[in-house]
DNA sequence: TACCAGGAGAGCG
DNA sequence: CGCTCTCATGGT
């Protein structure tokens, strides 16, 4: 039976392993917490949902997550004992309640809020996020999920899986992609965006960008050093600002965002990208990033139901 | 078939 | 600054 821990991040599965601490299993107690929505709302890309959860990687351990009423079980391969990669990767402790009631009082975030009640932002780790949003530019989700698989497999360092599983492998780090050539890169379906993706782990490899340090930074310190990048605009720094760094007022504005923004608020007028960029800073508030996902996610679902 | 996809960069006036 | 064009590839 599952041993609880009120309010702790991991509330650990008693095992008849040698410690009480150390277990392959880890329960979480979530409220308010949609896993399926959050892992499929094009934050995050390596996420597989195989029979009985989601199979993943996360910090070069596979994982697999499956949600029960108001528990996410986690399951890895070797024994852990600090548990906190996990936490903090599924921001389990984010009380969803302080956020929403930051949300503007309006008609349609409050729809989009709720039609997908439970979503949350993840915190991933840079790298990863900013390597795979290099590769989203003018992609659909699908396939740019589709390149990622291509480059961990012929990056990637590959993992240890539980018996049954399919071979998984680490997201290749900026050295293993910096030491490849850009036609092996085209060779995994991602185009013109390939020279970028290159250069960018070249310039992380060899420290000319410190994403570390961008942590330490202020918004727009670290959205500046971002774009300095190739093949990173505002769109694609505001993602990494977001999923990564956790910076909350980072708004990532997209094609469905844009369109959203315009039809929602401008009474569909073609309106520049400029004043949507202002109108959501000043509209959304303190935690825009989370309106912005909720907004993405609730569009994209009711474009899917009309087909 | 035609159009579009979680865009960015270069060239232009 | 704002506009337009191109880039590569696959889904719908």
């Amino acid at each position: 039976m599952a041993v609880y821990f009120e309010t702790s991040s991991c509330l650990s599965v008693a095992t008849s392993a040698d410690s009480p601490s150390v277990s392959r299993e880890c329960n979480f107690a979530v409220t308010d917490y949609d896993l399926a929505g959050t892992l499929n709302c094009g934050q995050a890309f390596n996420w597989h949902w195989r029979s009985d959860g989601w199979e993943g990687v996360i910090h070069g351990r596979w994982v697999r997550l499956c949600q029960q009423n108001g528990t996410i079980r986690a399951e890895t391969v070797a024994p852990e004992s600090d548990w906190s990669w996990l936490a903090d990767y599924l921001q389990a402790h984010v009380g969803l309640g302080d956020i929403l009631v930051t949300f503007p009082a309006e008609t349609r975030l409050t729809m989009a809020v709720e039609k997908c009640r439970g979503l949350r932002l993840l915190r991933q780790d840079p790298w990863e996020c900013l390597a795979s949003f290099i590769l989203s530019s003018t992609k659909q989700i699908v396939q740019i999920r589709q390149i990622i698989a291509l480059l961990r497999v012929r990056f990637g360092s590959p993992l240890a899986v539980p018996n049954g599983a399919p071979r998984q492998f680490a997201f290749p780090t900026a050295e293993q992609l910096a030491a490849a050539t850009e036609a092996e890169l085209r060779a995994c379906k991602m185009g013109f965006r390939a020279p970028y993706l290159l250069a960018a782990a070249r310039q992380v490899a060899i420290g000319e960008c410190n994403l570390d340090r961008l942590a330490t930074l202020s918004v727009d310190k670290a959205r500046s050093e971002l774009l300095k990048l190739p093949g990173v605009g505002e769109k694609i720094a505001d993602c990494v600002l977001l999923f990564a760094y956790g910076f909350p007022t980072a708004f990532p504005i997209d094609v469905w965002i844009a369109k959203a923004l315009r039809q929602f608020y401008f009474r569909g007028r073609k309106t520049p990208m400029k004043r949507l960029r202002q109108f959501a800073t000043e509209h959304f508030g303190p935690n825009a990033g989370y309106a912005q996902q909720y907004l993405f996610h609730y569009i994209r679902m009711e474009g899917r139901k009309k087909l």
